[in-house]
DNA sequence: TGTACATCAGTGAACGCGCGTTCACTGATGTAC
DNA sequence: TGTACATCAGTGAACGCGCGTTCACTGATGTAC
């Protein structure tokens, strides 16, 4: 009984998954996403999770092995997903132009209006809770998240190096910190939308650096 | 037994702490506080703080009425604390120049030197923690928090109208959006500065930032 | 096309441990007369 | 200066509940022959 016929509630792009398993499995960690950063990952039961997934205790443990389990599988997914939404956007911004700083001044204005709406479903949120977070994660999983800052750190440095060949930075800045200055501003950002309860925080944001960069490469 | 002569690890400054149980309360709240920074506060036991103050469980309840009351307590305590750090830096901005603008990039000087040693130990750390992490708190905590927010950003936009009177605006950025830059840096950097585990992550966005509000009044 | 077996995707009941909380009691210190 | 009582700052034992985890079992679907 209870066949509901759930509708599909498609969790974003990604090759939807095939088997009533996986499907499952998915479920679970869409409603691990949004508790965990609603309350955090020790403050969030499995009990509330199956309850919310239709399933039972022991079901879970069919698809993860215990809760640590379900903690690395969700910070892959999120990583993985953060990447690819990231990627989509920057290899959008090199279509539009071929120029490295238009390109990148293009991301940025793509990256603020993606922003107005994602806010707390923008996986890169998940950064942000665990590294702020909690010590409830285990070595490995704290090293995903870490690693995939550390990647696109080094993504926005080298871009910002394309940029400072063809127009030598008139400020003073380093480019790490501007590279830097694109992650604080985005979990900084979360941290103030939450607070404030304005969802437009970020994207003010991603604006007033997008003036930092221009400034910095054009001058005034 | 075991009166251990505990060496007085005074917390912070702040009129000390007079009778046995101030003491005590006080203890309780520092070692709170450095756990909650590092697991959330879900993840924080009540068993895990007396073990390390030395009393008892039943000793906790004595001080505080429940697991909630501790919360509270905690962010009164850290969004107080906040706020006379801020204000003596804001202070001894001010003596060091009557103009607005010099003061406050003056302000920006001290916060940034500031927060290359603080970092965690800096008590608006907390706030992220709330706002991000955990619906563990009640509304009433949270609120706290959010006030102390709303306080601060008032204050900065109230000392940016000043400037903006003497030095009309060259950029095209809001005021608004300027002192929401000073909220989104300390906790984006604060992010940052664990994830990549770098301490001056936060000090050198507290520097660009300068050289935008400095661009943003000034010109180049 | 039918039967045998394997795998998938779970169920239901029970477990032990830790956690927040309570309650009756207590030794040390402070205050009144 | 000594006694009576009150308050402070806890202790120790017990509680029940919820949580993560296990284990034996099961119905539905897939595959081999």
């Amino acid at each position: 009984m209870t066949t509901q016929t759930s509708e599909e509630t498609a969790p974003a792009v990604q090759s939807e998954p095939r088997t009533k398993g996986e499907r499952t499995r998915e479920r679970i960690l869409d409603i691990t996403y949004e508790a965990v950063i609603r309350k955090g990952f020790a403050a969030t039961s499995i009990e509330e999770l199956v309850e919310a997934a239709g399933i039972t205790k022991s079901g879970f443990f069919y698809h993860f092995k215990d809760k640590a389990d379900l903690a690395r599988q969700l910070i892959e997914r999120y990583t993985g997903e953060n990447a690819r939404f990231l990627d989509e956007m920057a290899g959008r911004a090199r279509e539009l132009s071929d120029d490295p700083l238009h390109s990148f001044l293009i991301f940025l204005k793509l990256y603020a209006e993606a922003m107005r709406e994602l806010v707390y479903a923008h996986p890169g949120c998940m950064v942000a809770t665990v590294t702020f977070q909690d010590r409830s994660w285990d070595r490995e999983t704290r090293q995903l998240t870490i690693d995939s800052v550390l990647n696109w750190r080094g993504r926005f440095i080298g871009w910002l190096e394309e940029i400072a060949v063809v127009y030598p930075p008139k400020g003073k800045a380093e480019l790490a910190d501007l590279a830097d200055a694109i992650l604080a501003f985005t979990y900084g950002g979360m941290t103030l939308a939450k607070a404030l309860g304005d969802p437009t925080a970020i994207s003010r944001q991603a604006l007033m650096f997008r003036e930092t960069v221009r400034l910095h490469f054009l001058g005034a």
